[in-house]
DNA sequence: GAGTGGTCTAGACCACCAC
DNA sequence: TGGTGGTCTAGACCACTCA
């Protein structure tokens, strides 16, 4: 005998579902009336957050969630499948659910749209120049949700297809959030900055927004990319979201679109 | 009493669902298997592609395309689920599902990433400059699936804020699909192009591909957009589909960039 | 064979909308 | 008041993975 007054066990206070009819009370804007499932979603995101389940490896069952939450599976089976839309967790079958992790070779790169002409080489080299700790000027600061001057790091690095630079990227971070990285640890690291993020300050990048313009090279990019001060230049400008769109990282690329172009997808 | 061999009635032949196991045969590269809502989307597309529902109008309730088909609502569900993630549906609760249109002020310019700086008119103007019927040559031929002097629409047009113009649009049509599409059709509608080849030409955008450049303003467009020659601007090639992946336009913008830019959100 | 996700069904009740 | 989509449940069976 199914019946939506039963269920809400297990679940947070302030998390409780609201009974049959939206009565009364109405204070301020929105009564935010939120599905079961999706409070279930947002447990599972608040255990992601709390690290209980680490980049890469898998969550409980369905089964097993809809037991501890005191739900049926196919209320789990609803949150979970929400969030693998959204790319945070990757299911799969026979094995398990995971929580999605940028380290992965078939994850590797999912921010990049830089995709080369037909006949480039398909692989981009990446060569570290720069990595310095900073006081955050008021801009960066503005983006990352902290304090001017605050500790922020700096990182300077190419991307390069055979040889030629491709890409010159500015890369800053909350200095609070990533003590210890330096120059060396960046180095020495193979596949992608996200992937070490992830690993060593467990700072999952979930979302980001880019804000993309065509730009000249000025002197110092324009020596750096061996092209003729004045060249257009594609200026990717991305803001990086872990959970809870808490912003944690800002990127500025420098594209050189002779051979590459940026692709995107629209639905 | 469920059972997954019962249902399968009224679909098509060649959509019946292959039985319990994936038995031998296993012709070819891939048995294909679909699942039975996937078919049912299947069966709702080509709907839409014959034109039995119209942009803009209700598709039978949920419960009449389970009837219809001969399985559960949970089922039909599902498919318009995966429809209305990818924008070809619309679900209004309490009134029914809705083919999704370009024509709504809701819907209107889906597929346009330009956004003002802070502090800028969010509203563009239309202006038409030229529309004339031409032969498709090669380049553009590939792109939209047609032969080499197939007949081919040109259009270009600006789009402009507060009387500057910001983006420079060339859009190339199969002549086939556009007959009757003329310069004063184009100039006395209101609203989006894609507004009018719907409800027009009963053509249907519903995804589409981006190729983003920077590239240096030639004397031409230097001149129509009213800047320096040199002046970097951002190069939008766009190609869209209709329904079956079919192409069916193609499109050039150049933008500038000054006080705006173009906005991506990554997952 | 046991365990996981994937599909499908059937039925209940809720929220929203129009008449 | 009746119809539509939205949520939730319970249970069956299938497909895939791995020991």
């Amino acid at each position: 005998m199914p019946s939506q007054s039963v269920p809400v066990p297990k679940l947070a206070p302030e998390a409780g579902r609201p009974a049959a009819t939206t009565a009364g009370q109405g204070a301020e804007t929105a009564p935010a009336f939120s599905p079961l499932y999706r409070q279930i979603k947002g447990l599972i995101i608040a255990g992601l957050q709390a690290g209980e389940w680490r980049a890469g490896e898998a969550i409980p069952s369905e089964m097993e969630l809809a037991a501890r939450f005191g739900v049926s599976q196919g209320t789990v089976r609803k949150a979970v499948d929400e969030m693998a839309a959204e790319n945070l967790l990757v299911r799969r079958q026979g094995k398990g659910t995971f929580v999605a992790t940028h380290a992965e070779q078939r994850q590797q790169y999912r921010f990049l749209r830089l995709t080369p002409d037909p006949g480039q080489d398909a692989g981009l080299g990446r060569q570290l120049l720069d990595c310095r700790r900073q006081r955050a000027p008021a801009w960066i600061a503005r983006e990352l949700q902290m304090r001017t001057g605050d500790a922020m790091l700096e990182v300077r690095r190419f991307l390069h297809s055979e040889g030629t630079p491709v890409v010159l990227d500015d890369i800053w971070l909350p200095g609070a959030l990533f003590k210890g990285l330096t120059t060396e640890r960046l180095r020495e690291h193979r596949g992608p900055f996200y992937g070490l993020f992830e690993t060593e300050f467990g700072v999952h990048m979930i979302r980001a927004q880019e804000k993309i313009r065509a730009v000249a090279a000025d002197e110092e990019t324009a020596a750096l990319l061996k092209l003729p001060v004045g060249t257009p230049l594609l200026s990717v400008e991305r803001l990086s979201f872990t959970y809870g769109d808490k912003p944690v990282e800002l990127r500025r690329g420098l594209y050189n679109t002779s051979h590459h172009f940026y692709r995107n997808e629209l639905n």
